[in-house]
DNA sequence: GTGAAAGCGCTAACAC
DNA sequence: GTGTTAGCGCTTTCAC
């Protein structure tokens, strides 16, 4: 392996072609002020001897690194790694790149440690993607007083803080209502993992939209999972010990509904018929479920986008000295998406028809 | 907001606590050569100032980041997303940071532009995690000449590259053997996109099992999918077609074998009495699929570590200005996972005594 | 149009 | 033990 010793630099690169490095840089640069000639015989020696600019270099001077921080959680699951597609996306789409961090215990991670490192590497801003549970938003009120900007993904609004978020409570609604309007009255729920604020979230909408029917919301009819297929199947079984008139559950991931199918089939339940699943998020397996899950899709990449795009209005702003502009709350509405775990295939028909 | 308008530098702490910026230096630097008071007080205002030193000014320095670029591809997906989690974790205990790259179009990126670009960020190694596709490897006589170390994952072995893989040749093979073991005689294969190198492997695999056991190899076994659940629900239905004795399938990843069960349903066949099916990945729903499939596991995660910790030596190496480091190919054994879409239940008790 | 000088924040090498 | 000087690779003044 022979690997050039070291890189090329901009001194090199004059000397070569018998200028100064400030014509070099603005050559690189693209400015107006340097004679064709000198920017094409410049030019060939950037060319002949591989320079490239080092982007560290500049970040000192300019104080601004094109960089973003992303701190995640669970890339090895659906959302999140949706979520950070459509990050990488934007970002690299607006010239931003992209430094890394993934906490492996969301409830408990050593947040200034990955805020120092964060700065230390002189992030232009910072995505935090990891979902709020339990107390881990605690510090929530210093994020203003950072030197960059933060937006938060995943995270209960508050005021004067940046966050993207999908409407989960809605979401959980639209699951609920339209279970109800299926002519089901004993719909249970499992929920995720309820120190997690999006789980709860779907469970209010599950409620609300009880509520609303006027239908009864009991605490018999509420099991908690921890997302996994393992505590679906569980939870299921544990409802129907519980209530033998259930006739719907509301699964508040899609792997936890796949548990509950996997348990309605062996306690001889037929799915929809006596029992309706539905489920959340809509994971490509989802339409393969066994019958095809009914459950609410919510679009992660766009999410994801959309916190970019804010977090780079609100570095720009910052880099011009505004310091009065309002951090915004953005909401995604999620969608339905309707499939054979709630409609008998017959009526399926019916259903898109009218 | 109020936002500080400047990071705090060594310069004014060094002003603020009375000394020079050296002495700061050896402080945060841990160096043993500062009087106890001076150190104390030193660190009593970095403190008070919140001082974070600036890891851009020390790279322009040391000429080294502690930074790894990588260049991925398909995160959503569970294989590259625990992929890239391994990574994340491995290179976060040595002390690494991580410039994230995503690719979309895998198979024609502008590998000139990454490389660039990483390179501009004087990333200190780069793990190249996009699948070889097509001829999208055509570069690789190039990455030795790098400036710093590269190593590729999901790639042809080739010599002087540095390369981790999981053994997708034996994940088919292993997978094939075991339906061979089950009494099975006429076994198709669902293969991922034929210009994967990695969905190649698979199919070598598939084939060396058959010939050992001295089956036939037909083309009329071999349908092509594209890894999505519906292209192996289309993939069964044309095997079952061309062939009314099929009596198993490999399908070359679990999506695939999710989209052959529900064809297998359809058709009316029962799995695995008169059809048994083996995925690949062992993706978390397998186990709940319906019936819970037999599937192959592969430790992405430790694929992803492992890559980490030969870049790092690479990396050690080239600044020791070792030239003669010999790249190492990296090769890792997936594992058979036995479940219900092989082995009738009974006979379950039966297979594990032996 | 082009170059010289200064400096971004930090550390290595040397002096005291 | 501590300070001074120089310089990493580049851009920003400000001359000429």
């Amino acid at each position: 392996m022979n690997r050039p010793i070291r890189r090329v630099t901009i001194k090199q690169v004059a000397e070569e072609a018998g200028v100064s490095t400030q014509t070099v840089s603005r050559v690189i640069n693209e400015r107006p002020d340097v004679a064709p000639e000198t920017r094409q015989r410049v030019k060939e020696v950037i060319a002949r001897l591989g320079y490239q600019p080092s982007s560290v270099a500049r970040s000192l001077i300019q104080g601004r690194t094109r960089t973003l921080g992303v701190v995640g959680y669970g890339v090895e699951y659906f959302g999140p790694s949706r979520n950070l597609s459509g990050i990488e996306q934007q970002a690299s789409e607006m010239g931003y790149a992209l430094i890394l961090d993934l906490v492996r215990r969301p409830e408990q991670s050593n947040v200034e440690h990955i805020l120092r490192e964060m700065l230390a590497r002189h992030v232009d801003g910072i995505i935090w993607a990891v979902p709020e549970i339990g107390g881990n938003r605690e510090w929530v009120t210093q994020a203003p007083q950072l030197p960059v900007p933060l937006i938060f993904l995943s995270t209960q609004p508050r005021p004067g803080i940046a966050i993207a978020n999908v409407d989960n409570r809605s979401g959980g609604r639209m699951a609920t209502r339209h279970l109800i309007e299926q002519g089901r009255r004993n719909i249970g729920i499992i929920t995720g993992p309820l120190s997690w604020w999006e789980a709860r979230q779907r469970q209010c909408g599950w409620q609300d939209a009880l509520e609303n029917a006027g239908l009864p919301v009991s605490e018999e009819f509420v099991v908690e999972g921890d997302w996994s297929a393992a505590s679906g199947e569980q939870g299921l079984r544990m409802l129907l010990e519980r209530c033998s008139r259930l006739d719907a559950v509301f699964a508040s991931n899609d792997q936890m509904a796949l548990g509950a199918l996997q348990a309605a089939r062996r306690a001889g339940l037929r799915v929809p018929e006596d029992l309706a699943i539905v489920g959340f998020d809509d994971i490509p397996e989802a339409a393969y479920f066994c019958p095809p899950l009914t459950t609410i899709r919510q679009d992660m990449v766009e999410l994801g986008r959309l916190a970019v795009r804010e977090l780079s209005r609100m570095i720009e702003a910052s880099l011009e000295g505004q310091t009065t502009i309002e951090p915004r709350a953005i909401l995604l509405r999620p969608q339905l998406i309707v499939r054979e775990s709630t409609v008998p295939q017959g009526n399926r028909t019916y259903l898109f028809r009218r």
